[in-house]
RNA sequence: GGGCGCGUAGCUCAGUUGGAUAGAGCAUUCGGCUACGAACCGAAAGGUCGGGGGUUCGAAUCCUCCCGCGCCCGCCA
């Protein structure tokens, strides 16, 4: 990374001019062109710890510091700014062996690590909704970008497949199949929200149904072998549903991924058994709690994890310590991200530290909630249909297709059916993911299908169209991308322009996975799209003065494509040829 | 009551962990196709960064106190 370069450089200059040990060397982003390309920072935080003059200690970093090769000017300014330029040549030199760096994975290499990522996970016993959109996508961009750096990436799909709505559902599968027999039953699943409201419906009038609900899922519960197989066949149907969405989002989750709640039932137990050996259980009110000092309610009360109701039922906070446990234990991970509204922030903090407490974290590894906000509507509400209800996920991609494809045909009436269908889908999938991910994640964010389905400003289609355009010039040039030998040479300002932001990429990739924020992508690479059109209305490539500018103009546009073909896959959006 | 988070241009959002004159995109106003895709580009205008105080060379960012909004806080997940 050109950031790494520098740094090497400067990181010992710093310590060599007096330093303290460990004083950030701060190198940025030059916030402005005429500050040259990275700025470093650092020398006036160490001049502040040492009490010397920023600018003197910004003038022995620079006497210590070997740069000539890298920087063409280097200068002091303001109170001890170091701006820097670099040299044309190292950018040169960066950029031409494009494919190493942008287009294969960096395999084992220095982070290959091993990370879970807990995302989608949505309840079965109904449909997907929007609610569960948010996690499915950002996940997915996450879990993308560590597979890119080469991590071991272990998918977990903690789905809910167990609990007292499924008695509900059991029962009123089993009701249905007495009175009319298996095939229509089958039926009945096919649409998953209707039969839930349906049963919740009976479970509500009918005080026997809710009776016989409840017997349901203690006989689920005791391994009735009848109830299993039903509870099973309701499982794989609706997991097919999630499958079903899944494939029509392009999201990489499959059934080998699934790591449902039951999954971690047999572990529940011996959960508590280690807590009581721990000394950690305490009872309260007939449940099993865990208290620690660092969690405290109302007027200084102790803040219970209960991990046991009085009846004997194990809770959600039970099924995700033996999460912990086995996400340390068996997967071996490093990192363990989950993706879960920040609603449950609190509760992560609890299960976390009580697993820490207990010793279920046997070796190094971060576990780190991921907290999003609430996709609201343009009422500021939490999006839903006029009705109240909530969007099912498949209506939503049905919408966001539909007006794509109107707006395709809209805006390029030449296309062919079958082109104009394909693009439409790429645009929709794009909308609907790019407006979610390019959005800080911690934020609520308000859903609007004009906003997303714009095709100005920082939106997917206005990156899959910086694309195609790329790709036209090739066609119009008759060449293939990949035939290209071409070195780029940089000489306009745009194109060292958009070499910087290229070579840029890398840096932003890290700070995606360190802190798991997909937007930093969506923003470089609006940047990538805009420092490529400004390129592009300066530059000529095809009808360039000379054959050498122009092969080297289209070495930098393919380079440029493939990053953004490749950073829109890490965000889990297609791209098109031609739109 | 306690805790967490949020409050930045009319709207939707960034802000690289304390850096230079707070940035984009919509919308508004003006300008640019005999031009590799105008699905584009350029320009203008738009701000007491919720408010006060503090820390220092320097604060949207840190500390503190208020105001407003959201969420969470023992047997749902």
């Amino acid at each position: 990374m050109l950031k790494d370069l520098l740094e090497a450089r400067l990181a010992p200059a710093l310590h060599a001019a007096g330093a303290p040990e460990g004083s950030a060397v701060a190198l940025t982003v030059s916030t402005k062109p005429e500050f040259g390309d990275y700025q470093m920072n650092g020398a006036m935080g160490a001049a502040k710890r040492l009490k010397r003059p920023p600018r003197e200690l910004a003038e022995a970093v620079l006497a210590h510091a070997q740069l000539d090769d890298l920087v063409s000017e280097a200068s002091i300014a303001g109170p001890g700014f170091i701006n820097l330029r670099l040299r044309e040549a190292v950018l040169e030199a960066r950029l031409n062996p494009f494919e190493a760096e942008v287009l294969a994975p960096r395999g084992a290499g220095a982070e290959a690590s091993r990370v879970v990522i807990d995302y989608s996970s949505p309840n079965l016993a109904k449909e997907m909704h929007v609610g569960h959109l948010r996690s499915t996508i950002i996940g997915d961009a996450l879990a993308r970008c560590f597979d890119h750096a080469g991590w071991n990436v272990l998918r977990q799909n903690h789905v809910g497949d167990w609990g007292t709505q499924f008695g509900m559902l059991l029962a009123f599968l089993n009701s249905l199949e007495a009175d009319d027999g298996n095939r229509v039953a089958e039926a009945e699943l096919s649409d998953l929200e209707q039969f839930y409201r349906r049963a919740k419906a009976r479970f509500d009038e009918d005080p026997a149904f809710a009776a016989l609900s409840r017997e349901t899922v203690v006989k689920l519960q005791q391994g009735d072998p009848a109830c299993r197989a039903a509870w099973q066949r309701f499982i794989d149907v609706s997991l097919s549903h999630c499958e079903a969405l899944y494939g029509r989002l392009q999201v990489t989750l499959t059934r080998e991924h699934v790591h449902a709640e039951s999954a971690y039932n047999d572990a529940l137990p011996g959960v508590i058994e280690t807590l009581r050996d721990q000394g950690l259980l305490q009872e309260s009110d007939g449940a099993q709690c865990v208290f620690l000092d660092e969690f405290k309610g109302k007027d200084d009360a102790p803040l219970p994890l209960i991990v046991q109701k009085s009846d004997g039922g194990y809770l959600y906070a039970t099924t995700d310590l033996a999460a912990v446990r086995y996400r340390c234990d068996s997967l071996e991970a490093d990192r363990a991200l989950y993706l879960v509204d920040k609603r449950q922030g609190l509760h992560f903090k609890q299960v976390f530290a009580v697993a820490q407490a207990a010793g279920f974290i046997t070796r190094p590894c971060s576990f780190e909630h991921m907290p999003f906000g609430t996709m609201l509507g343009e009422d500021g509400r939490p999006f839903r249909t006029r009705a109240g209800d909530v969007i099912k996920l498949s209506d939503l991609i049905d919408e966001a297709e539909r007006r794509a494809e109107a707006l395709v045909a809209e805006k390029n009436p030449a296309l062919a059916a079958a082109e104009r269908t394909e693009i439409a889908k790429a645009v929709a999938l794009g909308a609907i993911k790019y407006a979610d991910l390019s959005k800080h994640r911690n934020n609520d964010y308000v859903f609007s299908w004009d906003t997303m389905l714009s095709f100005d400003g920082n939106t997917a289609p206005y990156l899959q169209y910086a694309y195609s355009r790329i790709q036209s010039l090739f066609s119009k040039a008759g060449l293939a991308p990949e035939s290209l030998k071409a070195s780029v040479k940089l000489e306009a300002p745009q194109e060292r322009a958009l070499a910087l932001v290229l070579l840029r990429t890398e840096e932003v990739l890290q700070q995606v996975r360190d802190q798991g924020l997909p937007h930093l992508l969506c923003t470089h690479l609006y940047e990538v799209a805009t420092a490529f059109t400004a390129f592009y209305e300066h530059c000529p490539v095809l009808s360039a003065p000379d054959s050498g500018t122009q092969a080297s103009r289209l070495a930098l546009a393919r380079r440029c494509g493939a990053t953004l073909r490749q950073g829109l896959e890490l965000l889990g959006i297609p791209v098109v040829q031609r739109m």
